[in-house]
DNA sequence: AGATGTGGTTGACGTGGATCAACGGCGCCC
DNA sequence: GGGCGCCGTTGATCCACGTCAACCACATCT
């Protein structure tokens, strides 16, 4: 348990090299001697509650965010007041990329659970990535492993159905935690059945049952929130067939 | 007309500073003294027949490609024969951002017709955009571009209905090919309705029926690949309502 | 403990788009 | 110039998922 702090910048000086988070964050794959130089980088921390956001659509961009603690959503709105989740965040992974396009942010990043981010100016990420290489290298990796993320999202929406959709989320969900060091069968969801349904392009309900028939099948056991994977080679095997391979 | 030349690398020296394409292309909102630092940026042109590929899923990553003249799709592949097209590709956009990130490439690029690029080996372009602040800034933008323009697909794949798609893919060409010169309103389709698809998550049935329910509306008329919209704001009309608001 | 609200589950029913199938237009190539 | 193959269109049918509705589980507040 965290004491109560009001959320705004803090005064706390981040360094790179001292987090442990290093082997999941922008600064994975730098040598020592490059990491060292990374101390100017992050302009502090700032903590963000639950339900609140990091920045809105539209907000002028400034800095780029890497999580330190706890996990967000990204979220997209249409004019006619549809919207769609772009993303689940987590520990280690680095928001605000979409903001560098406009020079303002093109989606809304709110958090799933108190949380707290390394704010990284954009203007010094630049400057720095001049001169050092390893950064420079590691920040277009980030990049585009966040085009290849949306791609494979994109095949999802675009070419599997419910179930599938469900058990490549859940299996991409576990992968994550087991890179943070939590158990890959057994974790807990911090996004709403409404959220998934949103980020998978399908309604709650739909969402609901799935999880429902995952659990008859003997797939997974699902108490609200709470999940654990019995079987992973059977949700897997769910992603190698056909939708119609009558 | 060209004159058919192999498909090869050419010694051709490319510029930057010379081309018509400076608007929409990497260099774009460079200065002109920035500008004249990238007659090294690329190595070569390519000349890629329709049909063929630029690179494939898996082939090591050396360089990204900007198309000179012509088209391309983008599209991964799934274990199971499933694939999805990621993109559709017209001059001055950059292809091959998504091999940075594991030193190979995720997607094919596969030429919608004959098809030239410029050829810029990513060590010189990181190098280069070391040196030369607009670029490193330029480049940084056409990355996050795309990851705004990808979570746009999400939304069209995650929370559209078929003629919503289809009437936003056909407003996202008009405006791209504007922005190229060409009239907004009559062009020619290089992909067919099953990549059309592909891209938009729907079947080719689908697509040829949106396109002849457009037709029978007066919103365009479609003589198979050549398409003339009639009634723009008619089709932007057809984004602005939700799905079912009974 | 009871009231209230948010999130989750489940059932009954409707529908948009997939599937299956037939056919038409057009270019290409012997 | 006739046959072949690819692409596109259209109709009939099916089904996965959405919609609508009722109910339940928990958490928070008083």
């Amino acid at each position: 348990m965290k004491a109560a702090v009001p959320i705004t910048v803090n005064g706390l000086k981040a360094s790179c090299s001292q987090c442990n988070l290093v082997e999941l964050c922008l600064p994975f794959g730098m040598s020592e001697h490059d990491l060292d130089r990374l101390d100017e980088l992050v302009g502090g921390r700032r903590k963000v509650k639950r339900q609140q956001s990091l920045y809105r659509a539209g907000d002028i961009f400034e800095a780029i965010y890497a999580i330190r603690a706890g996990s967000f959503k990204t979220d997209v709105l249409l004019e006619d007041g549809r919207d769609q989740v772009t993303g689940f965040q987590m520990t280690g992974e680095i928001l605000g990329l979409d903001g560098i396009s406009a020079e303002s942010h093109s989606c809304n990043a709110i958090a799933l659970e108190d949380s707290e981010v390394c704010v990284i100016p954009y203007a010094k990420l630049e400057e720095l990535s001049r001169e050092v290489e390893g950064l420079q290298h590691q920040f277009h990796k980030v990049m585009s492993r966040e085009i290849v993320r949306d791609h494979g999202v994109m095949m999802l929406l675009g070419s599997m159905r419910a179930e599938e959709r469900l058990a490549a989320f859940l299996l991409n969900l576990s992968q994550r935690f087991t890179a943070r060091g939590f158990s890959a069968a057994e974790f807990h969801l911090r996004m709403t059945r409404d959220e998934i349904g949103s980020y998978l392009g399908l309604k709650l309900e739909t969402v609901s049952r799935a999880f429902s028939r995952f659990q008859e099948d003997g797939l997974m056991s699902v108490q609200q929130k709470h999940i654990r994977i019995l079987d992973a080679a059977g949700l897997k095997r769910l992603l190698q067939h056909h939708p119609s391979s009558r």
